[in-house]
DNA sequence: GTGAAAGCGCTAACAC
DNA sequence: GTGTTAGCGCTTTCAC
């Protein structure tokens, strides 16, 4: 500690391990590995003890250069602190060490995520799991570096290496609940969009499915109103929504994060959840239940949906790719609420 | 294609990029790392031009290897759906990347975490941040591996390596704000515990800043209620609230988390936020602002934290360990309610 | 200002 | 069933 440790005691190797165990260090490698040659139990038996005693660890960095793989695997989000891409990412946080892999977080809060994957693939990861839509150049760094680039929860669905929930079922389900089971006429949309001023933006599948419901109900699809996927988009929907569509009684919101808003501006305008409007919504995210107006909501099973990611980044081709949803049904829809509303 | 692709083309490497630019190695080794050497610029431009042309990247694994350390920084928290662990999740990511470090993210769901820390280390990370108390054999592990452990946002401050919001001072804010502001006189708290059982848990500095407060205030600290720290602990504390603690007028949450449970639990227990009870929290996450009642809450400066803690990852000594929380006043408390109410 | 070369710790042929 | 050994891609000392 007095010096700046100049250079610190080299840690104990794989040589150290064999020198104590009285064996070569290809042996160690065997035990450490399981493989790929057999060792004899009595064998085994010194070496793991040699490794116990020395507080041996193996060195990822040594053995990712051999094998040009690492246990590593990316995954990259918009935002984090956002709760529905904090489940995910616990979700596949969970889903990666139940496969022995590590997780390497990264946030594409601003611009393209080519130099994420680019700096990934440096890091050897298996593969990255991506929940932000990956711009041409990123596309064309992970196939030149070989690195699988995964799909995860995009709404526009690709056919290879993704995975995606249901969103044009769920959003059927969820608008289809506000129309049979409630009776609305008028059932506006809010969505988000990551592109405000963009006017070509490919059409998200919740807002096929929230159509293609009211169409067949031979409803109108009049009331659309696009705003920033969250909380605050929400609110500045529920201003919108008094203003300009004041004959709207019910609401399908795309995300649990925009209802959130939505649920509360409404009620903060005089115009209480579910008892003026009715809302569901996406997600099924945890902190739905506890929105001004608990959330009835499309839950997306993101535990599965993170399994099949990281089993698709390992090479394996999953059986299905599409996920469907499950309406969690609270109050927010008019359902089981006594008072006054319009149940 | 046509085989299972058994050994992938190596990756170009330096010493593609030396040959293609007439250089050595070495040189191109220089160009890279901007040293430790220094180079003409002529050369410096045909390394840049070969490296461009080939999609030269450098292995991070080799580069590990030798220098005995990565560019990695793990990151572990209890469970990052949780929006408080999410929240310091992201500001953690983006100061780590503002120092060109990449985060690996492992949740301590369940156990200790001695077992992530020894993975990480195998990795050659800079440093763990946690978020998680890590019990004794954890910092065996890490003081063995020589892998500076950051504590970050523990309820229990130590002196070394450790980055803590001023939960003391933050409390009672809040608490001072019911009384002082508000003229509560019976102020609970409800505080989370990780073990329900637990008799001899060291005491939360939430606790004894509310403590404090109300003993200087000459009021009484009778009412102390302990769930989990989440959102359904909080709607716990509300029922019992209601059942075991009837003239109780105002309550402090320990966690957003817990706070946004206990208002939704309240309205539906017929006893509304503020008008019956008077709420204000600790923590300050975005979704404080949607819950039921919009959260008075002590507000924690996760961002700063974030760039304290990676920076003593990296081995600066951190000018504060301890951050000073900010109240940010909304409606649970009582403030700015129109209506109905005990303003 | 540049090049040659010695490993970092590990894996996996290959030999015995 | 075990040992020997040749690198993986890179950094850096040391010569020039």
């Amino acid at each position: 500690m007095s010096s700046s440790d100049a250079r610190p005691p080299r840690d104990v190797t794989r040589n150290d391990v064999a020198r104590l165990a009285g064996v070569s260090s290809a042996v160690v490698s065997y035990v450490v590995n399981n493989g790929p040659r057999p060792v004899a139990e009595a064998t085994r038996t010194k070496v793991l003890d040699a490794i116990e005693k020395l507080g041996y660890r193996p060195n990822a960095a040594a053995r990712s250069l051999i094998t040009g793989r690492s246990d590593l695997l990316g995954l990259i989000v918009p935002d984090v602190s956002n709760p529905y891409f904090a489940a995910l990412a616990q979700a596949v946080e969970v889903a990666a060490r139940a496969k022995s892999m590590n997780l390497v977080l990264a946030q594409s809060t601003t611009g393209g995520i080519a130099p994420l994957v680019e700096t990934l693939s440096g890091h050897l990861v298996a593969g990255v799991i991506t929940a932000t839509a990956p711009e041409p150049e990123a596309v064309a760094v992970a196939l030149r570096s070989r690195v699988p680039l995964v799909r995860m929860s995009l709404a526009t669905p690709t056919e290879r290496l993704a995975i995606w929930p249901d969103y044009y079922g769920g959003a059927r389900a969820a608008v289809r609940h506000l129309v049979e089971v409630h009776g609305h006429r008028e059932v506006a949309l809010v969505i988000g969009t990551d592109h405000p001023e963009a006017t070509d933006e490919p059409m998200d599948d919740r807002e096929r499915g929230w159509r293609d419901e009211l169409v067949e109900a031979g409803l109108g699809t009049g009331h659309r109103i696009r705003v920033h996927w969250s909380s605050a988009g929400g609110l500045a929907a529920a201003a919108l929504l008094v203003s300009a569509h004041p004959g709207v009684t019910a609401a399908f919101a795309a995300s649990d994060q925009i209802a959130i808003g939505l649920v509360a501006g409404l009620q903060r305008a005089g115009r209480p959840v579910p008892g003026a409007v009715a809302v569901t919504s996406f997600d099924g995210s945890p902190g739905a239940e506890f929105a001004v107006s608990p959330l009835t909501t499309a839950g997306v099973p993101l535990a599965r949906m993170a399994r099949a990611a990281v089993a698709e980044v390992l090479g394996t081709v999953p059986k299905s790719r599409s996920y469907p949803t499950t309406l969690v049904v609270r109050e927010s829809c008019g359902c089981g609420v006594t008072g006054p509303g319009n149940g």
